[in-house]
RNA sequence: GCCGGUGUAGCUCAGGUGGUUAGAGCGGCGGUCUCAUAAUCCGCAGGUCGCAGGUUCGAGUCCUGCCGCCGGCACCA
């Protein structure tokens, strides 16, 4: 028997999960599933939660609560909502179980034992929300990625040397291309490891809450040195590692493509076998954000159309490893189409011609030939889409097949033959109705990763003793379902719904539940993540900021976001200045208009070209900036106070 | 700016190595059966295949340029 390990990510606590969150998990789900399906034995499931970090500490403080409760709250809601979508996880690994701090001090130890890890220091700009350090920021800039201010940190701490795995990252992704999944990711990430890596710094010394280093506990373990070992250390007594797939979102593709497997060759340890990087589930072709407000929660829509609704939604729409989008709209249409008049109504009108034809007994036969070997030839593109990770594929051929059915069905005319008593339609009615009846038992066979539950019901209703937990691959052959079989109590699957109020309902459980969640994390500073420091008067008083005058503006050639500028701001010369607005103003709408600039900043080179002062400009997380400027006319060179 | 991808019916997408009337599903419209969840099944819907050139007897399918969108990297307030 062979094993076969899986891992979904280990989900920051920072927010309650999502309908991303849930899509990463599904699909985590689907995969366990189908590899016991094929024979895997055992096959195991890691999920988990990543808590340590500075942002968690500061919301735990903000919340009154100490990390670990705070982080125990948000726990709960991921594994309420795992239990709630019928998630066959094995292992839940938190970052502060003890268990993963010894395993996280064990892989360091042995990255430094065998030389790839030394001291260093680090002076730079820090974003706390993002968990980042700046290259090349300075003090009081914001984030790239976020807008909000950096901080300057200055500490020592331990590198590891990713320089050193360059040439050896390489080859694995050449010679395994397996290893990075889809191929469009791969080629990205060749494309970054190839322009040359720098060395990590993997402590820090100004948080606490998280895993000590061995010998110095003052440092704290960098998040994804901490995290990414969570993978081992939920089954380290198992013998379990190496994990056959890493299931992941291509945000963090990274550090999985390319961290992870450092980390692990610099331990000396076997390395994952793939690591898969899904799209994100957009909403209505907008990306789901909190400052957006426009977050998806998995709740509220299964609360209406059942779990596996969704399920089939996110598999079926959306091409796995690309973007997608989810709408209450898109799903209604998708649940009546496929899962309603499609495959509901097929079970519903087999199951109940057997009852009324035949008494509620699977007659004897064969069933039609040229049916068995439809369903043979589908049943291998099924498994063979599903081993590649092309589930919106595996599904359409699911799909097409219940047309083939629904066709034979009406060819047939099973009302007909029922009419006549002769012994040969009667034998005719015996093989149409037993060939569809093994149709929807090889079909709930293939849909049983995607829906377990509905193809349980449907396998009771046609009255199969074994549970579809047991299902082999094997099962999906022609002929397994036995004559004679008494059919159990047909009761439907996936009734129609009315679009219009299941999403009323969808939206007003979802309002509901955006609001027990908030509740829940009152104290979570939503947005803005307060600045421990306060700064003086004299602080500000340093910082010189001039009224000027835009005398030219011309774009900076190789640069999309830079803006050349000459601003008069009352000195003899005009100041030179290179600003990142270039996507937000023209240079005409530039020339002639009074703007802010901060005076006294050391010049910084960009792009070749000095930069004598910073302009002054407000933005938000997404947006574009906006220049600062005054309502009342004001003098060139004046000053603000 | 560099690298990669992509642009086909209202929507989502198929369309190896160029070749008769460019396809599917959904939606829409018309019809049909009645076992079934007002479901099934049948038919219809006629889209400059992003734009402009080029190669060719012949190009969604190859080449060049341009435009749009997406992603990675660089860059940035």
């Amino acid at each position: 028997m062979t094993k076969y390990y899986l891992t979904t990510p280990i989900y920051y606590v920072n927010a309650a999960p999502h309908i991303g969150t849930a899509y990463s998990t599904f699909v985590a789900d689907l995969v366990k599933r189908f590899k016991k399906m094929e024979g895997f034995e055992p096959v195991v499931l890691t999920t988990g939660s990543d808590e340590h970090s500075r942002n968690v500490e500061k919301a735990a403080k903000a919340a009154d609560l100490s990390p670990d409760e705070y982080c125990t709250r948000m726990v709960t809601e991921f594994t309420g909502l795992w239990k709630k979508l019928g998630i066959d996880y094995d292992h839940f690994i938190r970052t502060s179980d003890p268990k993963h701090h010894e395993t996280v001090r064990w892989l360091f130890e042995r990255c430094q034992s065998n030389g790839y890890i030394y001291k260093g220091g680090y002076t730079g700009q820090y974003c706390v929300n993002d968990e980042l350090y700046i290259n090349d920021a300075k003090p009081g800039d914001p984030c790239p990625e976020c807008g909000r201010p950096t901080e300057t940190v200055t500490e020592e701490n331990y590198f590891f040397k990713l320089s050193a795995f360059q040439r050896r990252l390489l080859d694995l992704y050449e010679s395994d291309p397996e290893f990075v999944k889809p191929d469009h990711r791969r080629n990205e990430i060749i494309a970054f490891v190839q322009q040359g890596l720098n060395d990590l710094s993997i402590t820090r010394t100004n948080i606490k809450w998280g895993i000590p280093a061995p010998a110095e506990n003052h440092h704290v373990f960098y998040v994804w040195f901490d995290a990414l070992i969570s993978y081992m250390s939920a089954v380290k007594d198992d013998n379990l590692w190496p994990a056959d797939l890493h299931l992941i979102g291509k945000d963090i593709l990274r550090f999985h493509a390319v961290y992870w497997p450092a980390f692990l060759m610099a331990a000396d340890l076997p390395l994952p076998k793939k690591v898969f990087a899904h799209g994100w589930i957009l909403f209505e072709e907008n990306k789901m954000s909190k400052s957006r407000g426009n977050v998806v929660r998995p709740g509220p829509i299964v609360d209406v159309t059942g779990v596996d609704a969704l399920r089939y939604f996110l598999l079926r729409e959306i091409t796995f490893g690309q973007d997608g989008s989810f709408s209450y709209d898109a799903l209604i249409q998708r649940y009546n189409a496929d899962l309603a008049n499609g495959l509901g109504n097929l079970a519903s009108r087999t199951l109940s011609m057997i009852q009324q034809y035949r008494g509620g007994v699977i007659p004897q036969s064969d069933g039609l030939g040229e049916i068995a070997e439809v369903a043979r030839g589908t049943t291998e593109i099924v498994l063979d889409a599903f081993n590649q990770f092309n589930f919106s594929k595996g599904l359409e051929i699911v799909w097409a097949f219940i047309t083939v059915i629904d066709k034979f069905i009406v060819e047939r005319a099973p009302w007909k033959l029922a009419k006549d008593q002769d012994h040969h339609t009667q034998k005719l009615l015996d093989e149409t109705l037993y060939t569809a009846a093994e149709s929807l038992r090889i079909i709930c066979g293939w849909i049983y990763p995607v829906m377990p539950a509905s193809a349980q019901n449907i396998w009771e209703q046609l009255g199969m003793p074994e549970p579809m937990a047991n299902i082999k691959v094997a099962d999906l052959h022609w002929g397994k379902l036995a004559g004679g079989q008494k059919v159990g109590k047909v009761l439907g699957v996936f009734p129609r719904l009315d679009a219009a109020p299941a999403i009323a309902k969808m939206q007003e459980l979802e309002t509901s539940e955006k609001s027990r969640q908030a509740a829940l994390f009152a104290t979570t500073p939503a947005v803005i993540v307060p600045t421990d420091s306060k700064i003086s008067i004299d602080d500000f008083s340093k910082v010189e900021m001039r009224v000027g005058q835009v005398l030219s503006a011309e774009r900076v050639k190789g640069a999309d976001k830079l803006l050349h500028l000459k601003v008069d701001i009352g000195e003899p010369e005009p100041r030179t200045l290179v600003a990142g607005i270039a996507e937000a103003y023209t240079p005409e709408q530039l020339i002639g208009r009074k703007v802010v600039i901060v005076a006294n900043l050391q010049p910084r080179k960009l792009r070749g070209i000095e930069s004598n002062g910073m302009i002054v400009a407000a933005s938000v997380e997404g947006g574009k900036p906006v220049l600062a400027g005054f309502l009342e006319d004001i003098p060139i060179g004046a000053r603000l106070k």
